[in-house]
DNA sequence: AAGAGTCGCAACCGCGGGTGT
DNA sequence: TACACCCGCGGTTGCGACTCT
């Protein structure tokens, strides 16, 4: 038995979003965060489902949300990604702290996929267009084999080595993680992933051993606080894969 | 100036996974 | 085990903005 839609019910508003409509969920979030997304429409007095309204939130209403086009650099680090993931547009935004799937997705739908077409590369496959029949690809492209992964880690190791003392912390830590997996995974992605760290800004950190709070000069804040944002969150990409692939292979 | 065509993005839809009963 | 419910994801659509003729 298939599910109903969720916004079938008369009444609900559908399409744009008014500045009203807005402020009643940003008010309503802020000041009572979120509990239960289904309840939320009636109890900001939002004449919307639930559904919408989450997406609202995620897609454009988020204080943290980062604004603008994406940057070149950006462009390249979602071609790599999208290579590695496919369409896990979640997962990929998961890179970029403040962008949003659906901001990912459609950039990628509009842009990267006409550029990647006009340079002569198959966008789903990656490869060139010509030479894509000749090549054989194996039946899984979207996931590094194990090998890879700890080849990548390797060439890496060296660079992080005066990153010491980083460690997980206490709510991070559950029954199937532990603690030597996530200082490797750790280092690995602090490298491989984050293409736009300084020298500048690595040189300056000195890593907490119970938080990953970075001691940096107050002017350095603001960019080393992304810094750690984005380490953090590609740190838990790099862990979820590791996870799975040791569960894949053992 | 105006109509046609194209583009970009916000929003919707349907499905699958996770969880509780 | 089956079912109901909710959340989140990826694919798709609709429409306003913009460009071209």
């Amino acid at each position: 038995m298939g599910r109903q839609p969720c916004c079938d019910r008369v009444g609900l508003k559908r399409g744009p979003w008014t500045i009203e409509e807005d402020h009643k969920l940003v008010h309503f979030i802020l000041n009572n965060g979120i509990q239960c997304w289904r309840t939320v429409p009636k109890l900001a007095d939002l004449q919307r489902c639930g559904k919408s309204c989450r997406l609202r939130w995620i897609n454009y209403l988020r204080p943290d949300l980062k604004r603008g086009a994406l940057s070149e650099a950006e462009e390249d680090q979602i071609i790599e990604l999208h290579a590695r993931l496919g369409n896990r547009w979640s997962k990929i935004a998961s890179y970029f702290p403040g962008r949003t799937d659906n901001e990912i997705k459609n950039h990628w739908n509009t842009r990267i996929k006409k550029r990647l077409q006009l340079m002569g590369i198959d966008p789903l496959t990656h490869q060139p267009i010509d030479k894509e029949k000749y090549q054989h690809e194996p039946d899984d492209k979207t996931e590094l084999s194990i090998t890879e992964t700890y080849d990548k880690r390797n060439e890496t190791e060296n660079f992080i080595e005066n990153a010491n003392d980083i460690s997980l912390p206490n709510n991070m830590l559950s029954e199937n993680i532990n603690e030597e997996l996530w200082n490797n995974s750790f280092k690995t992605m602090s490298t491989c992933y984050s293409p736009s760290i300084s020298l500048e800004a690595e040189e300056s950190i000195n890593f907490s051993t119970t938080s990953n709070v970075a001691a940096a000069p107050a002017e350095e804040e603001d960019s080393v606080q992304q810094w750690m944002d984005s380490i953090f969150s590609c740190a838990i990409n790099q862990l979820e894969e590791d996870l799975f692939l040791l569960r894949k292979y053992n």
